[in-house]
DNA sequence: CTTGACAATCAAACCGGTTTGATTTACATT
DNA sequence: AATGTAAATCAAACCGGTTTGATTGTCAAG
């Protein structure tokens, strides 16, 4: 039971190893004739190049990196989409899917990652605007697409929601049902670039509409939104409708709401982002902010396989279109 | 910016390459001062030994393959606690994660895989009770750790919940309820071992306990748990408490149960299996099973690692503990 | 004083590919 | 006829480690 090397084709084919290698790679001329013994070969062994080999020799592994620090994973379903369908996408592609945990500062693991030559390419998720990760990828000239932006993303590849044009679908769509006084619940470490930019973006699309922004910081869980809820009724009653960053957020305001009198949407307008699956466990079905993870994965994935095959992508920096989904958290504004 | 080679090492430490290699790996005798001069070399220059080229001679990857076939992510928060906990562990103990979603007949993936030698063992999920990817890492004398069980188990490592125990703490939570009636939703494919198992050892801890076991098939979604629910009620209204394989089929069974005017946990108790986290967007929390993700995974991930490091496991065949968690779906039964 | 056993080290072969430089042959140019 | 160019192929070096066999030195046993 042992493995078939280049050698034992090149010996059934009658020629030289490094003519097996230029055949297979086409790298250099071969005559047709030889190129067809050499394949039969191939066939009548089962060969396949190990790629432990092919990468010492400075070829590829065939297997991408998937940089996804996962501290607290609370909106599984969410981060479950964006895994897999980077996996299937790769894995489609005939390359070998490797996932790393490590915390985002832990640039030194990634550092021997990526000196370790155990990867052709990296995809990165939980990007910051100013990203070690990335400076280190860009130094070591080291293929790679982000699943976000950076502050500076001067020839960065990546894929990223169009978190303007979702911010604006948000705040039109609410200010058209009468809200003019908006809450957003977002997430407290700004150093990420779609919460940060998720938070310029919702000022801005307000300014335009005519709408008064009031922003809170708020952490994962629901006992969190609860309570930015009651600040906000305590502090702000005149707000009509929140937008939280994630559903779990959502719920806790949405519960809050209720013990303090309010009816959702009647009194009360709320708009989640995420995942536009359902939850039939609730009584209600939130109006989601579709995040689209698995479009977003998907073109992550393909443009790296893109880039890795040396195809120059006619369009390196790609917005996903965000999608509102309607459904019954939100309606027109109570009457102040 | 190049790497630092072993032969880097040895030229500073004034000694040959393997030398270098054998006062790293322990595996010839080296006296005192010279491996202090190497760790000194190494240190200074920030030297880590190349994977790939580790792997090409012969020695370890130091990755790990996860098998996991992913063709639809139910359940998404169940499985992203099994993806998280593994990969923490794995990295943790500076192995690399490599996942592999390809379908579970795809064996002849699997094998180019095991062949490539970029993996120095796999974890399997989704096991079956014949698996022909069991047999394959088998046959290749590849080291695995199974997260389930096949049929015939002798000398392979697993672990697994105990699923005897599982079902007899439902059944007799419920018998002692005074439920004899009670109905079991199982997973179509009895390929699985997991599948397989809970259905016989259901209908046993219901023969042991006096009661009565009515089974049904059902899919993942929860128009499948309704649609099951009413076919209950049409055939067997004496059934007074449901089982379900996971917790989305026993939303689908709470809301055919509440359209037909019965009430959980009045008229109906509803147990289901599955991850033990609060669902905040629902009126009512489950009574539920815990499959225990996180212990299981982590376990598992330890065994495999332990077995890498040529440690002889105490215990190669570990069933972890299920945990009942009794919510608000069950209750005393109603008088028939 | 041998002899044997063992510690410590080095040089070379090996893992399975890729890449480079050299060689041979064929053919078109001048 | 001499020259240049391109196609087709081979042998050898290389990637960065591990492993094996040989060599030298030291010390205890016979």
């Amino acid at each position: 039971m042992k493995r078939v090397t280049i050698a034992d084709v090149a010996v059934r084919a009658g020629v030289s190893k490094s003519t097996v290698s230029h055949a297979l790679s086409g790298k250099r001329p071969i005559s047709a004739a030889t190129r067809r013994r050499i394949q039969q070969a191939v066939d009548q062994l089962g060969y396949h190049p190990n790629p432990v080999a092919q990468r010492l020799a400075g070829g590829r592994t065939q297997t991408i990196g998937y940089v996804f620090p996962l501290y607290a994973p609370q909106i599984a379903s969410l981060e479950m989409k964006f895994i897999t369908s980077t996996a299937n996408v790769i894995n489609a592609a005939d390359y070998a899917f490797m996932m790393l945990t490590h915390p985002i500062h832990d640039v030194d693991s990634l550092q021997r990652f990526v000196a370790s030559g155990l990867v052709d390419g990296f995809i990165l998720m939980q990007v910051q605007l100013e990203d070690p990760r990335v400076r280190l990828l860009q130094r070591t000239r080291t293929p790679f697409v982000l699943v976000g932006r950076c502050a500076d993303n001067d020839g960065v590849t990546f894929v990223d929601l169009d978190i303007a044009a979702a911010m604006a679908r948000c705040v039109e769509y609410l200010t058209d049902l009468g809200h003019l006084s908006i809450a957003y619940l977002h997430q407290e470490d700004m150093a990420f670039g779609f919460v940060f930019r998720a938070y310029n973006e919702l000022i801005a699309a307000c300014g335009r509409c005519g709408a008064v922004p009031y922003t809170l910081a708020c952490d994962a869980a629901e006992t969190c939104g609860a309570q930015a809820m009651r600040r906000l009724l305590e502090r702000y009653p005149e707000v009509t409708a929140v937008v939280a960053w994630n559903s779990t957020v959502a719920w806790g305001v949405i519960q809050a709401a209720q013990e303090n009198g309010l009816e959702v949407p009647r009194d009360l307008s709320v708009i989640a982002f995420g995942d536009a699956g359902l939850t039939p466990q609730a009584a209600l079905q939130l109006t989601m902010l579709d995040i689209r993870p698995e479009p977003m994965a998907a073109q992550a994935a393909q443009m790296l396989l893109a880039s890795l095959a040396h195809e120059t992508l006619p369009e390196p920096q790609v917005l996903i279109a965000p999608d509102l989904i309607v459904r019954d958290s939100t309606a027109v504004a109570r009457p102040v």
